[in-house]
Parts: structure tokens; sequence; C-alpha cells
DNA sequence: CGGCTGGTTGATTGGTTTCAACAAGCGTGG
DNA sequence: CCACGCTTGTTGAAACCAATCAACCAGCCG
């Protein structure tokens, strides 16, 4: 397997050789997870960390009507549960959305890993913080965008997480999930989702069928979800261009630039 | 000033005497903002972490057509930005409520205290999760709960992070915040809120005036909320009890207590 | 072929927004 | 000291967006 979570560690910080063969030797043994099962359990005392190396899963809480809100999707490269050692009990649950197999990495692996890489250490530091910013961006959706601006913006938001990690094409990613699960996600009703689907469908801003999203018009789809990928964190390669990028680099994407000048990885 | 940052760490992790002394010296200059005035902006690259002293603030991203959605609201105890050198940009801004006194911790102070004592980078780091925690809850409450309730949970939220300083009483706290901000965080108009807030009246659940919140009938208010508060991650000191805890403590509570029978603060 | 899951459509209901107006509280300056 | 202006809270009526309920269709798999 290509280790997409050392992808997209490197989307924060530039690692270097040795950094990347600390973090592959990691991973201890891989475990498959069935579609539509739980992955941790709300009150779960973790003693590892999950990344997910292929499919799709989310965090959800339930309610006892029936009610059930997803939280965040985890998409390949993901940890799950970012928690170990530092806080003793899951608050939400994480469910496999597709089939999904999950990587390991024991507490004292990483541990031994961030302690011997600043580099590392930083990456997983930035790692955390961008989720949380993803988290609030999620929080704005369901705050103040309409149902069609929410689809919009996290169609957007999960076609640049997968191109970070080398999951999409430029116009064109997967896209496994049902529009149930996106009404638990965006706050909406799957018949609601359904229509808004196809109102996007007929703007002409998107395709979605079997199982994959494809953008017709990205530009046009980011402005109305008034998407900015700068909550994202991600650095971009010189090489590859942002369409939607709201403004030029700023001196602080100078300043990283320069930073890494150093070690190639 | 009594140090609510302190009391709020104390409430991840049992401190040492040392520990308390080393956060207490790592405070620089306080600072004073004016209500409805901007305490960080978006795009800024942020060299210190601000605490609040005194008085609430909220982080907020404000649309180019008017629209405004508070992220989260800051009370005394809390950092406004916990990302000095992980991130470089601010994808938000943070904004004073009321009149705010912020304490400032620098980077190079923080840095070496977390280096001192793992029980202050733990209770950090618990912080920091706590805060994700808080996040997640309010992507539930906008995206699963009513009018009523998610005004009826935000109540119980604020209540226990307040009482977790030491800013609450039993069934009552401050609430120096408008209609129109409750509105803005919560996803709803000012109209609405100010109908909802009746109806909880009108239920007697709570009253809400003069900059101040009662809550009369906690148990209901909770459960009309569904609110359960381990998501706060707090360790309830033995001598305080919760109402509404759902379960008896865990096998992770009485860890946890047996963790810290060793260093009183 | 049946049964299941996921997607689509229509009609109705209901919760929220919007717009507009007005009342209450409060600080400031004449 | 009162008048004024500003912010905050309150109320009503109409418009609108999304939920609900219910039915039906399409694809897939055993």
């Amino acid at each position: 397997m290509s280790n997409l979570l050392l992808r997209k560690l490197q989307r924060y910080v530039r690692l270097s050789e040795a950094d990347c063969i600390w973090l592959a030797e990691a991973f201890g043994p891989a475990r498959a997870v069935a579609a539509r099962t739980d992955i941790i359990h709300e009150g779960d005392d973790p003693r590892a960390v999950n990344v997910i190396v292929d499919g799709w899963a989310c965090r959800y809480r339930q309610f006892a009507d029936g009610r059930r809100q997803i939280v965040a999707l985890l998409l390949p490269g993901d940890p799950c549960d970012p928690h170990v050692f530092h806080l003793d009990e899951m608050d939400h649950t994480v469910g496999a959305i597709t089939p999904v197999i999950l990587g390991q990495i024991s507490g004292a692996a990483l541990q031994a890993m961030t302690a011997r890489s600043p580099q590392l250490d930083l990456a997983f530091h930035r790692e955390a913080l961008a989720t949380a910013a993803v988290q609030r961006e999620w929080t704005i959706s369901l705050g103040s965008r309409t149902g069609i601006e929410r689809l919009a913006h996290l169609f957007c938001e999960l076609h640049a997480r997968l191109e970070a990690v080398g999951l999409a094409e430029a116009n064109t990613c997967p896209m496994p999930i049902t529009q149930n699960d996106l009404g638990d996600a965006m706050g909406q009703t799957s018949v609601h989702v359904n229509r808004t689907l196809q109102e996007l469908r007929g703007m002409g801003l998107i395709t979605l069928r079997s199982r994959r999203l494809t953008i017709h018009d990205p530009v046009a789809l980011a402005r109305l979800a008034h998407f900015d990928p700068t909550y994202l964190h991600f650095v971009a390669p010189a090489d590859r261009t942002v369409p939607w990028r709201r403004e030029p680099p700023t001196h602080d994407d100078l300043a990283e630039i320069s930073n890494s000048r150093g070690g190639p990885a």
C-alpha cells in the first residue's frame, strides 16, 4: 500500500526520508471492517490509533429517537482517533460507510516517532488543527449555508481532501456515500438532498453517478458554496494549481516554501 | 486575578504546586479590548496565546452578504488561539462580545512550561481535545437539534463550562450575550431566538434577564436538550455532583481518581 | 424471481425567515 | 434633568424552505 497518511502529512510539513521510513514502520497489522459496521464505539477507551487505509468512515452520534448526525467524514489517510492516551473516553462513535481497511499505530510507536522527529510531531499537530478547522467549517455550513450551498461546499471539501492524498483527478473523485448519509451529515432529509442534487445537476455544475462525483465547473461550484480552501491548511505543491484559491500566495505561504527548501522528500 | 485558565486545566489533570506557579509566571502583561471589537483577524499570523481573563468572546466567520456564523464562544479561562507556531494563518476571526481582558502567554513561555511539566502538557492537550469535542457538539446541535433543543443545550453547556471555572452557582450564571449573538451562534434569526426563549420561559425551565441566566429545572432542561456533559471531559471533583450525569462513574473516572491520588494541588 | 437497498417524485404540513413596526433600556449631551 | 439616539428586545403577518408521509422505480444479489 502506498501510505496515504504519509501523503497527507506531507501536505502540512516537508518530511525527510527517515521520517517516511519511521512512519511506514510504525504501522501494525491491518484490520478489515465491513460496511455499515462500527469501528469505535461511544464510551470506548481506545488504545491504538486507527488510520483509514482504504474506504470511507464517519464520526456520528445517534439519538434515542433515531436521529443521527454525522459530524465528520473520514477518508483514506485520515486517523480515526488521535486521542490516544490524552482522553479517556470517546464521546461519539466511528462507523464504516463502505468496507474499510484500517492500519494501526500503537501508542508507543506514535510516541517514539514524534519524539525522534520534530517534523513528524509538527505534522501530526497540524493534522489535528486542520481537522478542527474542518469541524468549524461544518459548523458554519450547518449554521449559515443554505441546502444547496452546503452540498456544494461538501463536494468542494471532499474533492480537495481526496486530491491531497492523490485519490482525485482534476475534476472527478470517488463519492461512495448514499444520499441518506449525505443528509445525516448536512442536517437534511435524504429526500431534500435528492432534490438539491437535482438542482446542482440542473445547473450543470456536477454529475453524481455510480458512486463518483464529477465537477463540471469548479469555479462556479466554489463560488456558490463560498468555498475557500484556506481552512484545510494544505501547503499546495508549487506545481499544482487550485483554481478557486481566493488570493495569490501570502507571505506565510512563501515563508513555508522557503522553510522547506532544504529537504526534498 | 485568580487564574481561571489554571482552574480549567485542573478539571482535566491534577496539577502540582510547581505547575501552578509556572503557569502563573508565564502570563505576560494583560490587554483590554472593547466590546464588539476584533481580537484576532482572519489571515493574521498569531505569535502569542491570548487567554480570556475576563469577559466573553467568540470565534466567527462573516460572509460578504452579511451572514455571520459564530462557531465558538470563548469564556473566561479559555485560550483564544492555541495554534501558535503550529499553523500559520487564522481561518476565522475572534471578536469580543463584552469588554474583554486578555492575558498573554508567549510561545516561548508555553513551550518551556510544557517541556518542564508533563502534567501541564497533558492538560493543554486535553483542553484542545475538549474544545474539539465542543465543536463537534455544536455541529450536532446545528444539524440535528430543533430550535428549542439547541438553545437549551447551549445553556446547559455554558452553565457547565462556567461552573468549571467557578463562575456559576448551582442554577444560575452570567449570560452577557444578546439574542442576536445567540442567533448567529445557533444558526437562527434573533426573532426566532426571541420566540424560542419565550417558549423556554413559558415551560418554566429558565429565566433570562439582565444578562443573567437562571435554570429553574436543570434536569428537565438537560432532558429537553439531550445534554450529556461527558463531551466536556471535565473530571468532576468528588464533592460536586452533576444532577444530569447520564450514568454512574465509569471505570475511567475511577482510574482517573486513583491516578491523581498522590498529588494534591 | 423475490427481496432489499438506494434513488425519485408528489402533496401536505410545519418550522423559520423575512419584513416591518414598535417598545424598553441606557448612555450622552444639550 | 430631560431629550435624543442607539441598541436590544418584542410582536404580527406573509412568504418560503425543508420535513414528513407515502408511493413507486431501478438496480443488485441470493
